[in-house]
This record gives structure tokens, sequence and C-alpha cells, in this order.
DNA sequence: GAGTTTGAAACT
DNA sequence: CAGTTTCAAACTC
């Protein structure tokens, strides 16, 4: 797979991937430049991202039997996990011995609190307020849920496929799968499967192909053809994410395995189900950290992320393969779930090997007592990344969200909102599954993973994860990604994640869709991508579509486009400039939504052929030496002298400095009329902080007094009867302060001195009526009324 | 709220 | 790169 060069990724803006170069990439390529590695070993793969995979285990495993890409992502704990996909990556994971399998999306109204604990024997989950099912149980799509359907064996999924359907199965018992942010509902569900048990410590290598595999459980959001799921480790637990642990991610080529693996659990999310083979893929994760939970006896597991040769994009020499969020770098994590059985020691997750700059990956890792597994976690790496916020569910967390949204067009997928939280979503998508067997291996780790195509289930997944403001942003510089390098950031700032899929199959069809609805991969499509939106997108898919793009080349013309003029679709457009979705603004026909995902990329793109720094902040670090802000271009007032709004420098509250170009400049240090506009700005907002405190205590002393007055004769306490404030009580008062006004406006006394004069009067009223209320209570008491 | 001013971005 | 046009926000009345 060819990537783009380091140089030209360089050129490219940190958030923008560059989608069109992916239209080129032949999906169905046999033999891309990726060579299929021998089981257990891994290959670099150059990747273009701008995430800086220093040290990180991250390897791209290319497996040609792969069929389809699956993307798992579980967040067992409060932590949310998006994966962007873009890319064929199977991913699985393995756990040690916790029964549980949570998928913990972030969820609008969920209350339910998940607490997740890490112990030696393995690691439980527990939640709050989740629904409990037993398996099997089916999510239907349409009702914008995961679809977990009991399937007996690959067969099944065949014929599923064939019948054009999309088959969700979860298939272990013994085990418990909670999955939330599924449903309209927003309660969690818990898929509660007979544990068949497991044997922990059975070794990770080849063996483990070959033995019968006697649990699945996997869940694939999305769905793709091209890429085969690989399934790692077998366990019966699940595993939880650990958000605070920075694991390892291997991207490495995969050669296909067997699909007789031992127990796994397998959350995949499929591109798209052309895919012949019956295999689960693993949709391409953009970026991401990975998150390992390692407990003290059991060895950690690594997630891998793989890519298969035969149709990952990356492969393809030439083509740019980037997925970046736009403007700020959010935190997207891919939570890892492991398998109950502890059969394989090592957990792995293959992934394609798209990494967006920016994003994390968030995997867990659980290990296994019995196997011993190396963590490809460096040290390096993950002294730059941040512990992953713990994902607040329902928005109970402070923190901001996102959702991926996987752009590839689809009916089923669900649309997810978190509440509370205006930053972007994920959404997931799950499609068609497809049985594989997939052994990705990473240098680091010996696991052998073996998938079987057991289970595919489709379904919009909604995860959240937190963001922090973009004020808080720390960008790093992008390297390119190579094999067993890992993905490390420290980017925090809100990211748009740029939809992997290739323009041209872009053909959004939202219009019915309601809110909360997911997009689903296009079927037969290549990459799926995630768009991240902010919450308030739902409301726009209901939005009539128009497009209006400056240029569309590259484009069908049936989408509408260059049909209207500019819209929301131009650097005129302060959220499309912000590389936001359009929300809750005037704009008219706007097709900065993700209902014109297509026409917007298109739109991205244009801009950042013009101007590559188009989505970079304005206001950026100085040189050395110089403030810590300032403009990055300066800017060109002529007549405002730049102490107006109109100047971006003095809106910024920064001073112009030598590069802006401005006339008549006044927004310098030494300006007077500067000085001037501060001090009186400075005074105009202690008055009104003034005025707010004033307002606030009158409110309290009122709101108090009332509260005292309660009426309680009946008790004999010491509150007043508050029928004493009638309203000839309350217009006596009020007078008595209106002419306590007007006496200090006679006075020409100063606002503050009018202030006390009024509330003097008005603490006088007060202990008039209280003394009154006081009397009447005393009179009323003594005649024993 | 309508009209004007202003400067960034797009365009040529 | 400079000049012009377009646009939306800031500003004024």
């Amino acid at each position: 797979m060819d990537v783009v060069s380091p140089e030209l990724n360089s050129l490219l803006p940190d958030e923008i991937m560059d989608t069109e170069a992916i239209e080129d990439i032949p999906h169905s390529q046999p033999d891309g430049s990726m060579v299929q590695s021998e089981a257990g070993s891994d290959t670099s793969v150059p990747m273009e991202t701008d995430t800086p995979m220093a040290s990180e285990n991250l390897s791209l495993l290319s497996d040609a039997t792969l069929a389809e890409h699956t993307q798992v992502l579980t967040s067992p704990t409060d932590s949310t996990l998006t994966i962007s996909t873009g890319s064929q990556l199977p991913l699985s994971i393995s756990s040690t011995s916790s029964p549980l399998l949570t998928l913990k999306p972030s969820m609008a109204t969920s209350t339910a609190t998940t607490k997740t604990t890490d112990s030696v024997t393995g690691t439980t989950v527990s939640t709050g307020g989740l629904q409990k099912l037993t398996a099997p149980f089916t999510i239907s799509a349409a009702n914008h849920q995961i679809i977990l359907n009991k399937v007996a064996s690959s067969q099944a999924t065949e014929a599923a496929k064939s019948a054009g359907t999309q088959p969700q199965v979860i298939k272990q018992e013994g085990q418990k799968l909670l999955v939330t942010a599924i449903g309209k509902s927003g309660q969690p569900i818990l898929l509660q499967l007979p544990h068949t048990g497991g044997k922990p410590g059975i070794s990770q290598t080849s063996g483990d192909t070959k033995s019968p595999a006697p649990q699945f459980k996997v869940v694939t959001i999305g769905g793709r053809p091209e890429l085969k799921p690989v399934v790692g480790s077998t366990g019966n637990q699940v595993t939880t994410l650990q958000a605070q642990q920075l694991k390892t991610v291997q991207i490495a080529k995969k050669t296909p395995t067997s699909s007789a693996a031992p127990i796994k659990f397998i959350i995949t999310k499929t591109v798209n189900s052309k895919g012949l083979n019956p295999q689960t893929s693993v949709s391409p994760v953009i970026a991401g950290r990975v998150l390992t939970q390692n407990s003290p006896v059991m060895p950690p597991r690594t997630v891998t992320l793989s890519e298969p040769h035969n149709t990952s994009i990356q492969s393809i020499p030439g083509k740019k393969i980037a997925i970046s969020p736009l403007k700020t770098p959010s935190k997207v994590t891919v939570v890892s779930v492991a398998s109950p059985t502890s059969n394989a020691s090592q957990k792995s997750v293959a992934l394609p090997v798209n990494v967006a700059l920016g994003q994390q990956i968030l995997a867990v890792q659980q290990s296994t007592s019995a196997s011993p597994v190396k963590v490809a976690t460096s040290q390096t790496t993950t002294q730059n990344i941040k512990p992953v916020q713990p994902v607040a569910v329902g928005g109970v967390s402070g923190s901001q969200f996102k959702t991926i949204i996987p752009l590839a067009t689809q009916p089923n997928v669900q649309q997810i909102q978190v509440p509370g939280s205006r930053f972007h979503y994920v959404r997931l998508v799950g499609t068609t599954t497809a049985s594989s067997t997939g052994q990705p291996s990473g240098p680091s780790t010996s696991s052998i993973q073996t998938a079987k195509p057991m289970v595919v289930s489709t379904g919009a997944v909604r995860m959240s994860v937190p963001i922090v403001p973009a004020q808080t942003m720390k960008q790093v510089v992008p390297k390119p990604l190579t094999s067993a390098t890992v993905v490390t950031t420290t980017q925090t700032q809100q990211r748009l994640i740029m939809p992997a899929t290739p323009l041209p199959q872009i053909q959004p069809n939202f219009t019915n869709l309601p809110p909360g609805t997911v997009l689903a991969p296009a079927p037969g499509g290549g990459n799926v991508g995630y768009a991240v939106v902010p919450a308030q997108y739902v409301t726009q898919l209901q939005q009539s579509p128009f497009v209006t793009l400056a240029s569309s080349s590259g484009f069908p013309t049936s989408t509408g486009i260059q049909t209207q003029a500019r819209s929301p679709l131009n650097g005129y457009c302060d959220c499309f400039a912000n590389g936001e979705f359009c929300n809750n603004c005037n704009c008219n026909n706007c097709f900065n939504n993700l209902e014109h995902e297509t026409e917007r990329l298109k739109a991205i793109k244009t801009c950042l052929d013009r101007n590559p720094e188009a989505f970079k902040p304005k206001i950026g670090k100085g040189k050395e030496g110089e403030s810590d802000r300032r403009h990055s271009k300066g800017c060109n007032c002529k007549r405002s002298g730049c102490l107006k709004n109109y100047c971006e420098c003095y809106e910024a509250k920064i001073m112009c400095s030598s590069i802006c170009k401005c006339i008549g400049c006044k927004n310098f240090e030494e300006s007077p009329e500067r000085k001037t506009l501060m001090h009186l700005a400075d005074a105009a907002e202690v008055r009104v902080q003034q005025q707010t405190a004033a307002k606030t205590k009158l409110s309290s002393q009122i709101s108090d007094l009332l509260m005292r007055t309660t009426p309680v004769i009946s008790s004999g306490g010491g509150r007043l009867p508050y029928t004493f404030v009638t309203k000839e009580v309350l217009e006596a008062t009020c007078e008595c302060l209106l002419e306590q006004a007007k006496k200090a406006e006679q006075t020409h006394q100063p606002q503050a001195e009018a202030e006390r004069m009024i509330l003097e009067e008005f603490g006088h009223c007060l202990m008039r009526i209280i003394s009154s209320a006081g009397k009447a209570k005393a009179d009323c008491a003594s005649i024993n009324c």
C-alpha cells in the first residue's frame, strides 16, 4: 500500500485527509504494495497520517484472505471509543477471563454508570441501568439498532449474505455482552451468553487457529467487503477498556488464518459487504490511541492494526490515504473487547492502517494469566499520549464527545447523539458479516489470531469520545506511520474526522433518516469514513439537499452540485472554515452537513488545494521570543485601526504583529488608543459584574425573606406569615425604593451610592415588614388564632 | 431591524 | 502577486 509521502503529508493540514486519492484506489486490487507477510511477522507499512507513531507498536497487517473490514471498538469503561475507518483493518481482541463484553458508547440519555475493575483474574465490568438481555437477541438495524444474531456457522452468514441481509451474530454463550448506545432508548443492552468456558493460558500461536473455536462473539460495525476481520486472541472474558492506560497498536501485514480460533470476542466494523469471503472485516482505524489494560499476572494483549493486502487501499502506491480531522484533533478512542476465554494469551486487533492525525485509538488489552503477552507499547509514545479521558455516558462527564459516523451510505445506520455535548459524535455503522480468519501477528506479540466468521452484526453503535476543547490542543508534528511504530499524539483538540470513503462512493441519501439514524457503509464500497459532527447536526439530516460547490470535479453531477450559488460550503462560512458542520446558523441551502458529505469533502479538498492552511487555526503560537499567541497570517486592516472587531487580531484579543499588513494600526502594546479601549472595556466589564452581583444578592435576599415568612403559625415556629407580603406591601416597598432612587438622582449621587441607598431602603422596608409580621404573629398567638 | 462599514477569502 | 469581487460579521443608526 502506498501512502502519501511524509513530505506531501506534511503539506496537508493536520485535520484534512485527502479522500480523493482514495477514490482512485482499486479496492479489489489483489496484491497491493503490501506483501502478505507471514504470520507473526510484521511488515512496516507506510502510512499517511499526521499522527505520530513514534514508538507504539503499530503494525499493519495484511491479510490476503480477509475480505472485509471490521472495526471493533468497545469501551467497557466510561470512556468512549471511536474508530474511524478508511482502510482495511481487521480487528480482533481477545480477553482473558472476564465474561463481560461491554460496548459502551456514550449515550445522551444514558444514566447507566459503568464501573470497571481491573483485576488479576480478569476485568469485570459492572454497569448500572443497563438493559439485560439474554442472547441471542437481535436489534434490528431498521430500528437503528445493533443487530446481534446468533449464528450457528459461517454458512449461515453466507446464506444471510446471499439473502441480501447482513448477518450479525453473537454466538458465544456464557458470556455477557453489554452494548450501549443502541437504539433510541439510550439504554445500554446487556447481552448475557451462557459461558462455555475457555482455558486461559493457551498459547496464541498457530495452534489456536487449528483448534476449534468454541466461542466467538463478534460484533461488527459497518461492513466492508474488502477487508476481513482478524480475530486475535482467545479468552472467555470480555476485555474492558481502561481509559487511563495507553496500549499498543500494531499495524502489520496479516496473513490469512484459519477460522478455527479459540473463543474470541470480535467487535468489528465492516466497511462493506461485497467481499466474497464471509470473514468479518475491520474497518480501518483512522487514528487512535491504544489503551491496554494489563493485570499484573496476565500479560497484556496487544491490539493490532492489520490491513489485508488484497484490498488494502494503502497498498496502492501513489495514493493518499489521509484521514484527518478538521481543525482540532479530537480523541478517537478505540475500545477493544477481549474475549472471555483465556486460551489465547494475547489479544490482537487488526485494523486498517489509516490513522488520522491526532486521532487516537483506544484499545484495551487484557492480559491473560496463563500466557504472557508482550505489550508493544513503547514508553516513548506513552509519555506523549495523554491518558484517555473516561468516557462519559449520557454526558455525565463534562468532557465533550464526538460521534464518528461512517460516511458510507447504508440504510441501517443509526446516528447517535450524545446529549449535552455540542461536539461531535461518532457513528459507527456495522454492516455485513463475513466469516474470516486472520492471524494478525504483531512483531511485539506472538499471539495468533484466528477469527472464525462467526458473527457479523451491524448496526449503529454510538461511541462517545471525550474531546478536549480546542484551546487546550497541542499539536504534534505529524509523522508518517510505519509499521511497528507507535501512534502517539498529544492532540486533544476537537477534530473533525474526515470520511475515509472515496468520494465517488459517497452517495448520501439521508433525507428520510430520522435523527439518530446512522449512516451505514455502502455495500461494495471501499473505505468507510467517519465524520465527526456536532450534536446538533442531527437536525440537519432533515434539511433539504441543495448542493453548492464551487468546484465539483470528480463528483457525480447527479448530486446536484453546482446547481446553487455559494452556500455554506465555501470559505465564507465560519462553520465550514472552522472545520465544523453548520448548526443553527442561518445559512441557506446549507451543504455543510453530513447529508452532503460528498460535496463537503470536495469543498474541503478544494479549499485545501487552494490554501493548505485553510483549516488551521488562525491564532497560533508566535515565534520564539514573541507573544504566545499571534495571528498566523496577520491582519490586513485599513480603516479600523485594528481596534475594532473587524480586525481578527483585535477580535482575538491579541496585538498585531510584524506579519500584519494593516494600515494605521493602533493595536500595539504602547498604543494609547488601545489602552483606552482596554480600560473602557475593563471598566464596563467590572460594572456588569457588579450589577450582576447586586442583582444576585437582592434576589437572594428576597428569596430568603419569602422562605422565612412562610406561614408556620400553627407550628408556633419562628417563621412569619408570608401573607403579610401582600400586594399593597410590595407596592409600598417599591414606592419607597423608587423614592430613594429619585432622591439619589436628584442629589446626583453616583451609581454605586444610589444603589447603596436603594438597598438600604429596601432593608428598612424588610425590617418593617418583618416587624409587622412578628407583631401579627404575637397577636395571633395571644388570641389562639 | 435595516443599512453601512469592514476586512477576510475567493476570484481573476 | 496584486487588484477585484464576494461575502458575512461588525457596526451604526
